[in-house]
DNA sequence: GTGAAAGCGCTAACAG
DNA sequence: CTGTTAGCGCTTTCAC
């Protein structure tokens, strides 16, 4: 009893076949006599034999792995996606290398590097690299990029245009007027497209939007937005994100202006914080985990050998939850309440108090 | 010109040596005449050949990758754990393989079954697995396990008494002296050490102490601790965790209570979003990215032929952020003011509320 | 349906 | 220091 893990040709031997057909037992059993093929199952499983991944991948390229870049694992934005991604992938018998860019774009750029050679293709979400060097990779590697619209790359989105009507819907009933857009970072995709969306849908409703920004899209940069908001109110705001409506909030508060009786304030992408907070963020939610699922779907069929134009992709359309953050418009402009219990102690000095989203 | 990746005979050819030669100019350049290295490293550059890590793995073994073992990704408490763990291991030119157990030790097992045959070594952050479980997989491969004393499984662990000492401390000098324990999961093992260490300390410091639970590490299972706690009160809380503490706080503040006046709450992993509520959360440090860090270096070394049982591991020390959620303890006891505003609405039936913590 | 034999790209003795 | 020669464990023609 060698304690050396056992090889098809152990199982060859104990089963009195040839080492080949122990492969093809494993990995093409059509091909072999059903009770041959059993039989080698029984005395492989006696062995404790396991296929071994490696030695497969290398005559095949095969390794049974596919990479999901992020630019910030620790963004609650990506949750959802990964879940998606994963479950689908396993699904297939994928495994899924996960990796972090850190918000860096050399990281970003040298861990897909280091992945291309140990996977068969890779999902970028939310990447912070250019269009040229996404096509670079996609040369090298079947690849999906999501919510990002790259001629010529495959690509799965969010209905951009679906999630700003609805926030605006949403606020015109409760019947606002004016708007404030909290603008994310100008390099994000998803920033440009909710802007531009907001701007047409609002010249249609008679609706006033501003913009301001653009801000790092953390709380941290939510806080710097309430400061200029000050000057400049609205009755109602849409965050680029979430973090980015939570730390306006907060510091609107410590303004002495109450959420939503004098500020309605509108979030995107509906990360599970959104429920921790007080009041409660209402958010307009991206398929986030059909985008992961359907990622990989895309891919491990391009991995299969489709063709990567197929038809235009569809939007994925979003949904809007309605919380504590959005009210009924002031009927008139009013002085926001004067401080009347000392603001929250606001820990700017902790650490970990950065927590950037992408997308 | 061919289009399929150069390997080393393509390299070799072009450069006028043996494959071996090249394959040393990669693996061992010592072994090699720095101008021939340079040579070849030079061509290669020009054929843009690339080591293929799959090749190499199946001689050596060396496959240049670790998994790191989550209870489940989306829980902000392995953020830090992730980043300490990636960055010990890109320092060292190793890949990190991130597993999501989503919760599930069946999941759990076959993630890490899945995992073994391609990572040299695992690390297993507050895992769901016995610890007979935990002892088969580590016979298989070198093993480090995060938060959890298994005899002869070496392991990195926070120093939890301290942990318990500077929360009690803190809740003390604000002249508290009975405190309620929310407990965590009987089956997480740190849940069990803070009780001990809390129960013990307590005694230590003329303190009443008194446990209820368990409950479930989230926001929802805070919520139900709210419940019971209403009506057998104390000055101060003690949460397993953090979300616990919010979702305790949350409904407690939908009661009546008054946070930190009536009810002083203390969680424990500071992850970020203690920051985003209202009053910001105090709450205990686990040194989570030097477990992390610290995980990976002990694994590698084990990798590296190091021996197991280095001494005693030493229990890394913690830290108190005192933000909002605590306070002076009320100077006499006194009903919770009765609710003037409606309490703010509770999205329960909305998804994502769950987020399960671990440790 | 099954066996024999030739690699996949790289490393590792062993000579020279 | 460098070339020769076997493999690592599995897949895959090509015969039988």
């Amino acid at each position: 009893m060698s304690d050396k893990t056992p090889t098809i040709y152990d199982v060859a031997r104990a089963a009195g076949v040839a080492p080949s057909t122990v492969s093809r037992a494993f990995s093409r059993p059509d091909r072999v006599n059903v009770d041959t093929a059993a039989m080698i199952r029984a005395t492989a499983a006696a062995l404790g034999y396991r296929t071994n991944p490696l030695a497969r991948a290398l005559p095949t390229g095969q390794t049974s792995m596919i990479a999901l870049a992020t630019a910030d694992i620790t963004n609650p934005y990506y949750f959802e996606i990964i879940r998606g991604a994963q479950d689908a992938a396993a699904e297939r018998g994928y495994t899924t290398l996960l990796s972090d860019a850190q918000e860096s774009v050399t990281r970003e750029r040298e861990s897909i590097e280091r992945a291309i050679p140990t996977v068969e293709g890779i999902v970028l979400a939310s990447t912070r690299m250019s269009d040229s060097a996404i096509r670079m990779v996609a040369k090298q590697r079947p690849l999906i990029v999501i919510n990002r619209d790259i001629t010529d790359v495959p690509h799965v989105v969010a209905d951009h245009a679906m999630s700003v009507r609805q926030a605006v819907d949403h606020l015109v009933g409760l019947g606002h007027r004016h708007i404030t857009y909290l603008s994310g970072p100008d390099a994000a995709w998803v920033n440009a497209m909710r802007w531009r969306a907001l701007r047409s849908y609002a010249a249609e409703h008679e609706v006033q939007v501003r913009r301001v920004g653009p801000y790092p899209p953390t709380a941290t940069g939510g806080r710097q937005a309430a400061e200029e908001f000050r000057d400049h109110r609205t009755s109602a705001v849409i965050a680029y994100n979430d973090l980015l409506a939570i730390g306006f909030i907060r510091r609107l508060v410590s303004f002495g202006a109450r959420v939503p009786q004098d500020v309605s304030v509108v979030g995107f992408d509906n990360i599970f914080v959104t429920q921790l907070t007080s009041p409660e963020i209402t958010s307009v939610a991206p398929p986030l985990r059909t985008l992961g699922s359907m990622a990989v779907h895309n891919l491990l069929a391009l991995i299969g050998g489709a063709s990567p134009t197929t038809g235009r992709p569809l939007a994925l359309p979003t949904r809007l939850y309605a919380r504590g953050s959005t009210g009924a418009a002031p009927t008139r402009r009013r002085a926001w309440r004067s401080v009347t219990s000392p603001a929250p102690r606001e820990s700017a000095t902790t650490p970990g108090n950065r927590l950037p989203s992408p997308d």
